[in-house]
DNA sequence: ACCTGAACACCGTTCAAGT
DNA sequence: ACCTGAACACCGTTCAAGT
């Protein structure tokens, strides 16, 4: 072994490990009570040392924005290789981006206020462009889904939709619906009497329907594919959940 | 006049000077980029002054935040006053939200931004009671519209869903596809090829059919109906959007 | 009663000195 | 070549002094 590679594992758990910290931090404090030297102090580095991983505090909250986007990507993946017909998948990608904004509460608030232009303007060049590469990831896999509803006949398209419309309004539906819902973003009165997924899982169907995507909301056992995800497919996730709400 | 109510107005006009110099500083800034000292330093009132009137900064964001649903809320009340099918007046609706994120994009983001609950928490107890009775009233006007179609034969809910979760979805979808599509907010890839008038009329047909709205997408002309917004509803609003866009 | 701005504590960022 | 932390400029908030 080069002592190059050993230097390469090295930085990345220290940029990790910088992270993971920070992370605590706004958990506890908000993206308002993230400061540098709060970091410094939880973390056997020193200043100047953290700025060499992150060249500035927004630098360092698109680091974990992009961190949390690569495990919703790799949820996503597993959607995609779902056992099923293509809208249970479709389907399964929504299940687990509301089970990742559930489990991380903070990191899906982050994301949205990464998107922020002067959160996004102050970061290096090379951590943007590595944002908008796992993006594309994310959409690839609906994408994915699309393509095979298909090629399977399960979805016909209106002519004046694109598959990449058709993406975009799955995803802006599941985004609005977490996002209003979330408890961490807000908490107001018509919000509390909603329950996320069962909303998530309506709007969905709407959709879905309203797309002809088959098969149609009554034509199939939703409850039954849902208890698949919860005990197969996203049994992991599902478990951490109950631990998280009971805890 | 007694003096308690020239000292009402002028304290009024001072705090509307105030929010109007720090929408302008967001404007060309960023939040970030928002400081008392650069509002002060615009303004002809001392720190002292400023600090009378909002507590923290984060008091005076979610001023801000408030000032801006106002006038959505003033936008909303004309939607539900078009002469017109409930379907076309609840379409209405989405069409003022969207307009409303498009001429006050600053503003727009900012209304997100104040939902963070490192902003919300430190604001005034006061503020924050008014946002939610905002926001109530927001949801009022989409309520009312939701009842008239009841009335009318031309909204038939489907028997799991209430008129609060009919409400609901509406607006996270209008929501989740104007901060996807927002130019402020983000600039990736797939968004560029979208255009986020079309995309909310998808958006909102497709979501609107599956809901049984009529008359259902392919039964009326709804192009007419949106250049009677443009030209009888929202006639200012539309103009205003062309000087901005031209400018 | 309200306004003022100096003063203080805290934070992001840099960089000369050290290894 | 990389690390360190003192130093600097800037910002939010307070409050004694003034009117």
């Amino acid at each position: 072994m080069s002592p190059k590679v050993i230097d390469h594992c090295a930085l990345e758990a220290r940029e990790e490990e910088i992270m993971k910290t920070a992370l605590d931090i706004i958990t506890e404090l908000g993206v308002a009570g993230l400061t540098i030297d709060k970091v410094v102090a939880k973390v056997p580095y020193s200043k100047g040392t953290v700025y060499n991983h992150f060249t500035c505090k927004e630098d360092l909250l698109t680091g974990l924005c992009n961190r949390s986007v690569r495990n919703v990507a790799a949820l996503f993946c597993r959607a995609v290789n779902f056992e099923g017909s293509s809208r249970e998948r479709i389907f399964a990608i929504g299940y687990a981006y509301m089970l990742h904004s559930l489990l991380n509460p903070t990191e899906f608030m982050l994301v949205i206020s990464a998107k922020t232009p002067s959160i996004r303007e102050k970061s290096t060049e090379k951590r943007q462009e590595e944002h908008l590469a796992l993006e594309s990831k994310l959409l690839g896999s609906i994408l994915q889904i699309i393509s095979a509803g298909l090629s399977s006949g399960e979805l016909n398209l209106q002519p004046h939709l694109s598959p990449a419309q058709v993406a975009f309004s799955l995803w802006s539906m599941c985004f609005g619906t977490i996002a209003l819902l979330h408890e961490t973003l807000d908490r107001c009165s018509v919000r509390t009497e909603m329950n996320l997924e069962r909303e998530l899982i309506n709007h969905s169907n709407l959709l879905l329907d309203g797309l002809n995507w088959q098969p149609y909301t009554q034509d199939h056992d939703w409850a039954n594919t849902i208890y698949k995800y919860k005990t197969e497919l996203f049994q992991n996730e599902v478990e951490q959940l109950k631990l998280l709400q009971n805890g």
